[in-house]
DNA sequence: ACAAAAGTGTTTGGCGTACACCCATGA
DNA sequence: TCATGGGTGTACGCCAAACACTTTTGT
């Protein structure tokens, strides 16, 4: 929240936030959107209050709106935080100091916020950090390589990423994390990086054209060393078909 | 909430709220707890509110020890349902009449409710429904035979079985649905029923025993129609090991 | 004896895994 | 020309799916 602009605590849905864990890949890593707090040496996740107006969901949206300036993208709620100690008092002061809030007025910053975890893959090159006000510093950061964070956000995070992996599983995801074009070595280090661990090439192939939802275009990368790769791209249609009905069926 | 209980909104964490999802198993079916709103014909699922010092995970485990008489049992929360209009004025009203509480003090009713869905799995035998006060009528019900509830419940409930059935695939679960010993057919049926498909008792057999969290009994079920099944038990040191880490991987 | 449910084994096909060779390109 | 990364194919093993016969027990 930009100093200066005092919220009408009014309008918001009490001790309720939204935090969003914004994934994006570049340079062959998995980067998160993070904010440097202007009163703190720590960063948070990008989030927001939800207006009593408002769909949770819809709040999650705006959210991701103002952060990446992008719409229509892949977001996910994955789960509540609510424990009554995820609020520590310190916290809650440093704010109030900052936003010179008296601290009568300040009851809304220090009760216990319940705050509902969404995450979001986006294309990393079309996603913008969006500063709300100049002094901001928002960034990409390496998820491996992610500062302290506020509260219990290390928490959301580390449970943001654990859904994504299991994800991985039920449904393609790299559509949401890649641009148009990509060639299978990119899609294969992103998965990599998720699960962070090293897959076979040629068994990787295999598996993510079996499933039925790739083009491979005629078209190769250039300014590439070595031999070029191909390029591929997402057959929309396919992919929608395969996220309703899931990949490992199981049972 | 019992007639003539005014809860105090002062001790509650504002329009957020807590609902359970309890699962039970018994005569080859699902049975959800669901109990009916006094003040008009519907159902609804056992929830509560989240008091300003307890953790949301807490005022779920209360939720379910006042409705089950059980505690150490299998909680999860599965999603979080914000809708504005999730909270229809109807409803609210109809509380605040039944309650005989003044419109202007209902504001607390009236808001827009968030509330966050958790899911259980209970030993139906061991679980007694457990009424607030004796007119309460609260019931285990058919999943395949609910009435009609209140508000989003029927959202709430259909996303709960969803996670059920996806997280089948992730990890077993008869161990928390089930008696002590059981048969193999049982357990089948159990998985039947979630999933709503026929399995074949052959494959079934194998799959299941091959995770290797089944102690077959020397002990056969009697007082049964036909030719008597082995009885089983969980090894709850090997499950809880599967439980940690999962059962199929995928990728 | 018969019906209904339980126990058991085999075959087949597909998928996951492991692994080796050739090709293209920039340095 | 060499190093690096990309593309391709094959053999093996396991698991899942399909399927039939025998056993037990109550009626």
């Amino acid at each position: 929240m930009p100093k200066g602009i005092i919220l009408n605590s009014e309008n918001y849905q009490p001790g309720l936030s939204i935090d969003c864990v914004i994934f994006g890949f570049h340079d062959n890593q998995l980067k998160v959107l993070l904010i440097k707090t202007p009163y703190d040496n720590k960063w948070s996740l990008p989030g927001g209050f939800v207006p009593l107006d408002q769909d949770i969901d819809t709040a999650a949206v705006t959210v991701l709106k103002e952060r990446t300036g992008m719409k229509g993208i892949f977001l996910r709620q994955f789960a509540t935080f609510g424990k009554v100690k995820r609020n520590d008092e310190h916290f809650g002061n440093a704010v109030l100091e900052y936003l010179q809030i008296p601290k009568e007025q300040g009851k809304w910053f220090r009760q216990r916020f319940v705050t509902i975890g969404y995450y979001a893959l986006v294309d990393f090159l079309k996603a913008i950090p969006q500063k709300e006000h100049s002094q901001e510093i928002i960034e990409w950061i390496d998820h491996k390589e992610v500062p302290e964070l506020i509260l219990d956000h290390a928490l959301i995070l580390d449970k943001a990423l654990n859904t994504l992996r299991i994800e991985l599983n039920l449904m393609p995801i790299g559509y949401n994390l890649l641009p148009e074009k990509f060639t299978i070595p990119e899609l294969q280090k992103l998965y990599e990086t998720i699960l962070d661990t090293k897959l076979d090439r040629r068994n990787f192939l295999r598996k993510i054209t079996n499933i039925g939802i790739l083009t491979k275009l005629d078209e190769k990368k250039n300014n590439v060393a070595h031999k070029a790769p191909n390029l591929y791209s997402f057959d929309k249609d396919k992919y929608e078909e395969v996220l309703k009905n899931g990949l490992n069926q199981g049972w």
